[in-house]
DNA sequence: TTAAATTATTAGGTTAGCCTAATAATTTTT
DNA sequence: AAAAATTATTAGGCTAACCTAATAATTTAA
């Protein structure tokens, strides 16, 4: 189709990833995801309104049109296959691996990415337990449930994060809430609303809920472990 | 180092290509290398100049710097260790990979490009059957000489393999024609082409005319054992 | 509801990497 | 060795993607 730019494909999916492809996004917002300063943003999302990849209200901020989210997902497909990638095949150390998925999801070619999805297995996570949209854009159902949804003593085990920022992996690691730890909600803290973890019927945690929004969980039943 | 665009990489590349690094290219050979005008040639390699990574010499042309070589080189590791990747792991269509090669060149990451290459099998031949320099910038001697290529009783050692893709590996294996293994041509059977091998002195194996084309040799003196 | 603070935009500048057209140097041919 | 042909360079322009500093719009607070 339009020949989009390596930088303006990282400022879509930053857009999406910001918005979910619902909402508006600001200036400084968006300023603050792709590390630019407001005037450079200004200028990118002129350019990409006259793309028709979004819609730019002066002064109020910026959304994706329809093409924009496709576009977006393209992006994010491609970032997420390569991560898998590069975790599970080549075992890059993670602080690496999200500079060169960054690198990497620039390569715009419909071969590339469906031989590399064929050659991972057609995963639907990636390695930090992302949705990987598929081929059309659509995201695996992943049951969106959080560890905020949990009832108490309700068994579960960790799916993936909204955010897989360094600093929100090197915090769960340090919460020993890695993919596929078994856990459950032990209490609710009535004054500040954070959770009380069990985890693997051991360790002991208290989180905030706001980390509880971020952390995606599956249901266990309660004989298994 | 110091940062290299991937327009540069690319421009080092061809230099290196068309000159093996040591004699001069001239604004209009290297123009038709990199698909581009002769002005736009001239701008970049005074750009290169200054950066010490060639020598140029107004209206005579350049030649890459020591410098510029060492660059060169890890260009060309990148692109071949990518397309060995993209033909052997992805199974992409030759017309396609030469392209996507050349993006994927462009990742200046010693990290990528190591665990890469361990991922390969630290391959020494692309899928064309060039040779991969190593981590320090050295080519594999291979002498390009097949097995095909050997006299009758010619002793020679197995060096590398032009396709490394796990099949063809495995089959070597059961071949016993492992990299160093110690071998010479037996017989030429007449009808098929086929070569009889004598390996190690000890066993016999027969195989086929193509498989003699995929496997490059060292020669080996009449005692050498 | 005006003043202050915040946020967004414009104006103008930079670098990389390309281009065309004009000019200059070199090489070839007569 | 001068004329012609070839090749290379300069001059000047363009776009993408950034930047800073100045200005304008909007929001928040007094």
């Amino acid at each position: 189709m339009l020949p989009v730019t390596p930088s303006e494909q990282e400022y879509l999916k930053q857009i999406y990833l910001y918005t979910s492809g619902k909402a508006v996004i600001h200036t400084k917002q968006l300023a603050a995801q792709v590390k630019a300063r407001s005037a450079s943003v200004t200028d990118m999302v002129k350019r990409l309104a006259k793309k028709k990849l979004l819609v730019y209200n002066r002064y109020y901020g910026c959304s994706l049109s329809k093409l924009g989210k496709t576009e977006a997902l393209k992006v994010i497909r491609r970032h997420r296959l390569w991560k898998l990638f590069l975790a599970e095949k080549l075992t890059i150390d993670w602080k690496e691996i999200h500079q060169i998925a960054t690198w990497l999801q620039s390569i715009d070619s419909d071969t590339l990415v469906e031989k590399l999805s064929m050659f991972l297995g057609h995963p639907v996570l990636d390695p930090h337990g992302e949705p990987i949209p598929d081929i059309y854009g659509k995201f695996p159902d992943t049951g969106s449930l959080e560890i905020l949804d949990l009832k108490i003593n309700q068994p579960a085990s960790v799916f993936g994060y909204r955010h897989s920022d360094k600093e929100f992996l090197q915090y769960v690691e340090r919460l020993d809430l890695l993919i596929n730890t078994k856990f459950q909600v032990i209490s609710i803290i009535a004054y500040d609303h954070s959770l009380e973890l069990l985890i693997e019927k051991k360790k002991k945690r208290i989180i905030s809920k706001e980390t509880a929004q971020k952390i995606y969980v599956r249901l266990l039943e309660k004989d298994e472990d």
